[in-house]
DNA sequence: CGTTCCCTTGATGGGCTTCAAGACTCGTGG
DNA sequence: CCACGAGTCTTGAAGCCCATCAAGGGAACG
């Protein structure tokens, strides 16, 4: 009933309209969906990281494709005996919706990050994001000098902030050559100051509860 | 426990941070959440429409400002009776988990329209959408020649698509220039042609099933 | 008949995309 | 060992789409 699948950066885990028998959880890495318009334009739907669901119980095939943006484990369960285990106990469904609802809410901090930041922004709210996300993982809240892994490539941070590559590329170096970020190598970032880079980010909502 | 709420169009129905103690479902008219960054740019991030679900089970304050877009009327139930609804009666519990993923799938779909199409495709695409949630209304298709409600002005459209008011204003003049649509006053439209409008959204998706 | 709200239209400029070329990294094979 | 190639990233130049600023039209209301 429970099983681990492991996939490699890149590799696409489902394509859009397959069928897809089971549900996950990610244990390690993280995996992009998307969707895409006839003409090839692509856009990130969402960023799972280790803890995050994927799947929809009762639902035959998968609406969005998922790839690998770096190397990804997967816990998994087969469909049909999850979607019984849902209906049998009600304490799992309740906790799915809670996950779901915190899910949708991320979501809507997304659409005014697409729909209203301009492309500096839109990449200070994305470290800001991957930062909080993994902070959360040891119960803390990033402050001062921290560091950020940054798991994608230039490609798929574009696809996730609704940017070209080449913007991503050069916001990058801006944000690097004023001292908001230092870089080791292309998929690490180094923040000297996490308040710095939240004001970079346009909104000063401090994070909400570590939940 | 349910009792029923009316609100003209503009008014405030709660403000993100304000304590609200009911959940509710919207009857009639049209209501949009919205979220602003500190220096006043709005984002709609929530579009509520008749037998949409409003308020978050569990959660004592409103995480967004939820606004009447038109004269609205609202059926409203305390929040705690509610909350002890879904504990004891999993099949609403379910339904409501159901209505959450449904909602999730629709803002994804936002999210490429704010992430990568041009104004006029995300003009055609609203469009779209009201006339598929109007007609599913009544378990039909939109083909051939429709009306579409629009009781939006032309403000929260931009608020929704992630554009200007001008810009919006533009793309509406220049898809009745080209006879895409016709306009009757300025909340009401006539799609000649609901495939032609489709094409212009940039989707070719056919709607999925009615549900 | 003036005020207010909403909408339309014009002119201008800027931020991002597009097209293009070159740099860096890493693995492979000569 | 080093040359080569593929994939990824950076940087430059040009142009377009949409935002911004500005003015005015039209309808509803007192």
């Amino acid at each position: 009933m429970k099983f681990y699948r492991r996939f490699e950066a890149g590799q696409v885990v489902v394509w859009a309209g397959d069928r897809m028998d089971f549900v996950a959880s990610v244990v390690a890495g993280m995996a992009g969906l998307t969707q895409q318009l006839e003409d090839g334009r692509t856009q990130m739907v969402g960023l799972l990281l280790p803890s995050d669901f994927l799947g929809r119980p009762g639902r035959e095939s998968a609406a969005y494709t998922v790839t690998a943006t770096s190397d990804l484990l997967l816990c998994c369960f087969r469909r049909k005996p999850f979607e019984r285990l849902l209906i049998d106990n009600p304490r799992i469904a309740s906790r799915l919706l809670e996950m779901t609802l915190d899910e949708l809410d991320a979501v809507r901090d997304w659409l005014l990050l697409l729909g209203r930041k301009s492309a500096r922004e839109k990449i200070a709210s994305l470290l800001v994001i991957l930062a909080r996300r993994e902070a959360a993982l040891i119960k803390r809240r990033p402050e001062g000098r921290i560091a950020v892994e940054l798991p994608l490539t230039r490609e798929a941070m574009a696809d996730y902030l609704g940017l070209t590559l080449e913007t991503v590329s050069r916001q990058m170096s801006a944000l690097k050559r004023e001292g908001v970020i230092e870089l080791e190598g292309k998929r690490r970032v180094i923040v000297p100051s996490f308040q710095d880079l939240v004001l970079e980010s346009g909104d000063d909502s401090d994070g909400g509860p570590l939940s």
